[in-house]
RNA sequence: GCACCUGUAGCUCAGCUGGAUAGAGCACAAGAUUCCGAUUCUUGGUGCCGCAGGUUCGAAUCCUGUCAGGUGUGCCA
C-alpha cells in the first residue's frame, strides 16, 4: 500500500483539487518530528480566502486516524502526516526483500535504447587523471539507466585520428625506438610527443612535416596507415588494463577514423538544406542568430574538422540504434562544440538532434596549472589506482582484520575510493586533485559505505540457520529502524533522479546517507545480542538483509564492488 | 567584447521546478564499546547564502543589474 497515494486520495477528496495538483505539492517535512508528509495549504488560501493555518486545521479536523495513519497535526500551514510505523516498515522491508536486487529498479526503459559516450581516451596518449571523470559518470550513467530497464549501448569515442598523429608519426621517425616503445609504449610515444613540441618551437617546418604524415595518413599511404594502426593497438592494451581495474566495458570502440569516411554524406546533406555559407574560404553554418560563432563544416583547405565529424558520428548512430537518448559525456568545456552542433542537426530538419545531450562535468586541475599532455604534466590513473589499494592494504594489515585475500579486498576499497571522489558531487565542480583528499577515506567515502555493508553481513553470517524471512517486522519498529526503512523506500526515486539529471552523484548521496542511518541503527538496535527476543532478532535481522542489498546495488550503479568483509 | 559555468560554515560541498529554525563531511573539542568487527556511534557551533534592487503572503532558490573566479569564443579535439 503506497502512503501518499493513499493521503493523496482522502485529500483529492476533501480539498475538490484535481489528484494532481495534490500529488504534487506534497512534500516531505525538513524534521522528521514533524511529521512524515506535509502538504502546504497556502496555495488554497486564495481560492478558499481563508488563512493557511486555518485551512490546515479545518482539513486537519475532518481527516482522522486509519490504518495507514497515526495521526494528522495541522502546524502553521501545514498539515503533516504520521504514518503508521509499523506498517510502514513492515511493507517496505517485505516488499524490498521480495524484490531482492531488483529493489529499486524500473521497466520505464524497455524498448529503447541510450547511448553513452564516455571515457574516449586520445590513441598514443597516457589515460590520466581526468579521463576518470568521464569513465567514472559515463560507466554509472550507463548502469543507471540498465538497472530502469533501457537498452543501453556504451561507447568509447576513441581520439585515433587527426592532425596529432602526424605529429607522431613524425616524432617517431626522428626519435623513435621501436624496443623502448614495445616495453612501455604510452610513456614512449608521449615522451617522443613532448620533444615533437619542444623541438617545433624551435624548428617551426617540423609541423609542415606532421601535416604531410597526416595526409599520407588520410590518403591510405601503407607505412603511415601501419604505424596508426600500431599505435592504436599499443595503447587499447593499456587502455583496457585500466577498463579492467575499473570494472568498465564498452559496446563499441568506433572512434574519430572510424567516422573519416562518413563525412562527405554529412556536408552534401547540409548543403542540399542550404545551410552551408561560404565565410573567409571556408564552408560554416551561420548561429549568429543564436548568439553563437559559426560551425566550422569545411576548412578554407577543404578538411573536413571534429564538427563534421561528431555530426557524421550522430547520424550514424541515429541510423544504427534509432536511440532514445544519445548522451556524451565530455568535458564542460565543449559545451559551446555541441551546442554548435546541435543546433546545426536541428537545422538540418533532424527532429532526433533533440535527444542528444551533453552530459558536462568540471576540470581536474593540479594545484596551480591544468593537466597538459604537451607539456606532460599528467597525473597518471593507473598510478593513482595503485597508491590507493596500497594505501588500502597498508590499512587493513595495521588493523590485523581477518580478511581472505587481502589483495582482492584491497584493490576493491582502493578503486572504490577513488571513483567515490569523482561520483561525490554534482558533476559541474572542479576537482583539484591533491594526493590527500583523493586518498581521503575518512567520513563520507566509499571504504565508509563499503564497511556498513561488511559489518552488515558480518552479523548476518553470525545469524545462519536463522530463518527471518517470515519475521514479523512490527517487532522492529524502533525511531532508527524507522528512519533507516524510510530510506530504503526511496531508492528507486534516487535511482529517478540521478537518470533524470545524469547526475550520478544522487545514487552517491543516497547511498552515504543510507549507511549513515545503517550505522546508527545497529548501534542502538542490538540485533545477535543474547538479550534480544528471538522475534525481535528475526525482525531486525530482515532490515539488515534489506539495508545490504539496496547497499550493494547502489554501489554498483556507480560502479564499486562490494566486500564481504574488510 | 560576447557566451556558458561557478560564488552557501575555517576547508570540500549539498540544498536552487520558491515554503516550516539554511544542512553534511573534514578539521577542532569532549564522550561511548561487560561489544553484533572503532574504517563505528553520540554531543558540541560557526553563516552580510558574493553585492544591490525587484516579483511574492514567503527568496539561498525566480527576474534585473553588478562584482569576483573559471571555461570557451572560426579553420585542434
Amino acid at each position: 500500500m503506497d502512503f501518499k497515494e493513499h493521503i493523496t486520495d482522502k485529500l483529492t477528496e476533501l480539498t475538490g483539487l484535481d489528484r494532481e495538483t495534490v500529488s504534487a505539492a506534497m512534500e516531505t517535512p525538513p524534521d522528521e518530528k514533524l511529521g512524515d508528509l506535509a502538504f502546504p495549504c497556502f496555495p488554497l488560501a486564495k481560492v478558499m480566502r481563508k488563512a493557511p493555518p486555518l485551512i490546515a486545521q479545518e482539513l486537519a479536523s475532518k481527516l482522522s486516524a486509519d490504518d495507514l495513519i497515526d495521526k494528522v497535526d495541522a502546524v502553521g500551514g501545514y498539515l503533516n502526516f504520521f504514518f503508521n510505523r509499523s506498517v510502514f516498515i513492515s511493507d517496505t522491508v517485505s516488499a524490498a526483500m521480495d524484490a531482492g536486487n531488483s529493489w529499486g529498479s524500473a521497466d520505464i526503459g524497455r524498448g529503447k535504447t541510450v547511448l553513452v559516450e564516455y571515457s574516449s581516451p586520445n590513441i598514443a596518449k597516457p589515460f590520466h587523471i581526468g579521463h576518470l571523470f568521464s569513465t567514472a559518470i559515463g560507466n554509472s550513467l550507463a548502469r543507471i539507466y540498465k538497472f530502469l530497464g533501457y537498452d543501453v549501448q556504451s561507447l568509447n569515442h576513441l581520439g585515433d585520428w587527426g592532425t596529432q598523429f602526424g605529429k607522431l608519426i613524425c616524432a617517431y621517425k626522428r626519435w623513435g625506438d621501436p624496443e623502448i616503445i614495445e616495453k612501455d609504449p604510452i610513456n614512449e610515444l608521449l615522451k617522443i610527443y613532448v620533444k615533437f613540441h619542444e623541438e617545433a618551437e624551435k624548428d617551426p617546418s617540423l609541423e609542415d612535416e606532421a601535416r604531410e604524415y597526416f595526409k599520407k595518413l588520410e590518403d591510405g599511404d601503407e607505412e603511415a596507415t601501419s604505424l596508426w594502426k600500431h599505435f592504436r593497438d599499443l595503447s587499447l592494451v593499456e587502455f583496457n588494463r585500466v577498463y579492467d581495474m575499473l570494472g568498465v566495458k564498452f559496446d563499441s570502440y568506433n572512434g574519430e577514423a572510424f567516422y573519416s569516411d562518413k563525412m562527405d554524406e554529412v556536408v552534401r546533406l547540409l548543403d542540399e538544406k542550404g545551410l552551408l555559407v561560404e565565410s573567409e574560404g571556408a564552408k560554416v553554418v551561420d548561429l549568429s542568430d543564436m548568439d553563437m560563432p559559426p560551425c566550422i563544416i569545411l576548412k578554407s583547405d577543404g578538411a573536413t574538422i571534429y564538427a563534421t565529424r561528431d555530426i557524421a558520428a550522430a547520424l550514424y548512430r541515429h541510423r544504427t540504434y534509432s536511440f532514445y537518448k544519445n548522451i556524451y559525456v565530455v568535458g564542460l568545456p565543449q559545451s559551446l562544440h555541441f551546442r554548435q552542433i546541435f543546433e546545426t542537426m536541428r537545422r538540418a530538419g533532424w527532429e532526433w538532434s533533440k535527444d542528444c545531450v551533453h552530459v558536462g562535468f568540471g576540470l581536474v586541475k593540479l594545484p596551480g596549472k591544468n593537466m597538459s599532455t604537451r607539456h606532460g604534466d599528467v597525473i597518471f590513473l593507473e598510478d593513482v589506482l595503485n597508491e590507493s589499494i596500497e594505501k588500502t592494504r597498508a590499512i587493513i594489515e595495521k588493523n590485523n582484520s581477518a580478511v581472505d585475500d587481502i589483495d582482492a579486498v584491497s584493490k576493491k576499497i582502493g578503486i572504490g575510493a577513488v571513483l567515490y571522489t569523482f561520483l561525490k558531487n554534482s558533476r559541474e565542480k572542479d576537482i583539484v586533485f591533491s594526493w590527500d583528499t583523493m586518498l581521503d577515506f575518512d567520513g563520507e567515502s566509499a571504504p565508509y559505505c563499503m564497511y556498513g555493508y561488511a559489518r552488515g553481513k558480518s552479523i548476518l553470517r553470525r545469524a545462519e540457520g536463522i530463518d527471518y524471512s517470515k519475521a514479523d517486522l512490527s517487532k522492529a519498529v524502533s525511531d532508527d529502524a524507522y528512519t533507516l526503512v524510510k530510506q530504503l523506500a526511496v531508492f528507486g526515486d534516487a535511482v529517478r533522479d540521478a537518470a533524470e539529471k545524469n547526475e550520478p552523484f544522487y545514487v552517491t548521496r543516497y547511498v552515504t546517507n543510507l549507511v549513515k542511518l545503517f550505522n546508527k541503527f545497529y548501534n542502538t538496535n542490538p540485533i545477535m545480542r543474547e538479550d534480544v527476543p528471538e522475534d525481535v532478532k528475526k525482525a531486525r535481522l530482515a532490515i539488515v538483509d534489506a539495508v545490504c542489498t539496496v547497499i550493494r546495488s547502489a554501489l554498483a550503479l556507480l560502479g564499486i564492488d562490494v566486500v564481504e568483509s574488510m
